[in-house]
DNA sequence: GTGTTTGTTATCAA
DNA sequence: CTTGATAACAAACA
């Protein structure tokens, strides 16, 4: 799922092949992505518009436009932004959807918004669960949209006492549900949850309440070392994300909890195990975990 | 046909 | 106000 290191990826990524360049046309597959005009006035909105700046809040990615305006991107679970410059030729990846094969014009059965760019560059939007959502907002809408979120955990204000203060807030919740509050917290994910927790010792359903200073202190560090590494790798591509290029990222093979139910814990052979947590799949060691 | 996958929001309940 | 559960969105996969 793309979480902060898999958005932040993307913004590098697109800040360098997007920043400067002028939409020239839109061409959306399904309505329900664009908001909150029908196709044809967001198209409209778009055209000869000039990409001038790339913020991320979050898993929001942020286009500034010269118009004043800002295309805001959500990729939900599924989304994906692929962009090809002009004459550039995608590699044969094994996520899926592809954009890839004879007909670059023609769009795959994912993709449901094409910008073109000045330069015959294309950024392709795919979304096989139709989730994701390309938003054009105004600066007070996106100021509205970026105050609800909590810390970002790679600036510099994601102090250890800010961390306590987001963490404990809600004393008789359990962790992993505090650590996936993007009003506490902001950019966590599954993934990134469980990771966090495994590398701090913490159990998932532990109450924040018992955790002690040493732990939480054990745990800020976690979240700070999983989400630079795992940036540095990339991202996470364990269903559909990729890269602005197609590729994977590499964070997947690093990955110790997540997605490891039954296999052997890296660090004591103990098999990972899988509970359910609000809703969702939760993945942790019985011995390293407490 | 059933259950599982998950980011976010809405809604209901205690 | 806190907390927890469930549904909704949607589609693929086992």
């Amino acid at each position: 799922m793309p979480e902060l290191p898999e958005v932040e990826t993307l913004r590098r990524e697109l800040e360098r092949a997007l920043v400067g360049r002028v939409i020239k046309s839109v061409k959306i597959f399904w309505s329900k992505t664009v908001q909150p005009f029908t196709p044809t006035i967001f198209a409209k909105q778009l055209k000869n518009v000039r990409v001038t700046s790339i913020e991320r809040t979050a898993k929001i990615l942020f286009l500034n436009l010269s118009n004043g305006k800002t295309l805001a991107i959500h990729l939900k679970m599924t989304g994906q932004l692929v962009f090809q410059s002009q004459g550039s030729t995608l590699g044969d990846f094994k996520v899926e959807p592809l954009i890839a094969g004879g007909h670059p014009e023609d769009p795959k059965k994912y993709t449901r918004a094409v910008f073109e760019f000045n330069g015959r560059a294309k950024l392709y939007f795919n979304d096989l669960r139709k989730f994701g959502w390309l938003r054009l907002v105004s600066a007070k809408d996106k100021q509205i949209m970026t105050e609800k979120y909590g810390l970002e955990p790679l600036s510099p204000e994601f102090t250890l006492a800010n961390f306590t203060r987001a963490l404990t807030r809600y004393p008789n919740r359990k962790l992993k549900l505090t650590l996936l509050d993007q009003t506490l917290i902001a950019g966590l994910g599954n993934i990134y949850a469980d990771e966090s927790c495994f590398a701090a010792g913490l159990r998932p359903r532990r109450r924040v309440k018992t955790l002690t200073d040493k732990e939480i202190k054990k745990l800020h560090r976690a979240i700070k070392q999983i989400l630079k590494l795992a940036l540095a790798k990339g991202g996470t591509s364990s269903r559909n994300y990729v890269r602005s290029d197609g590729s994977p990222g590499d964070f997947f093979s690093y990955l110790k909890a997540y997605g490891r139910s039954g296999q052997p814990c890296r660090r004591c052979l103990t098999p990972i195990a899988k509970i359910k947590l609000a809703g969702r799949g939760a993945h942790f060691c019985k011995n390293c975990q407490r």
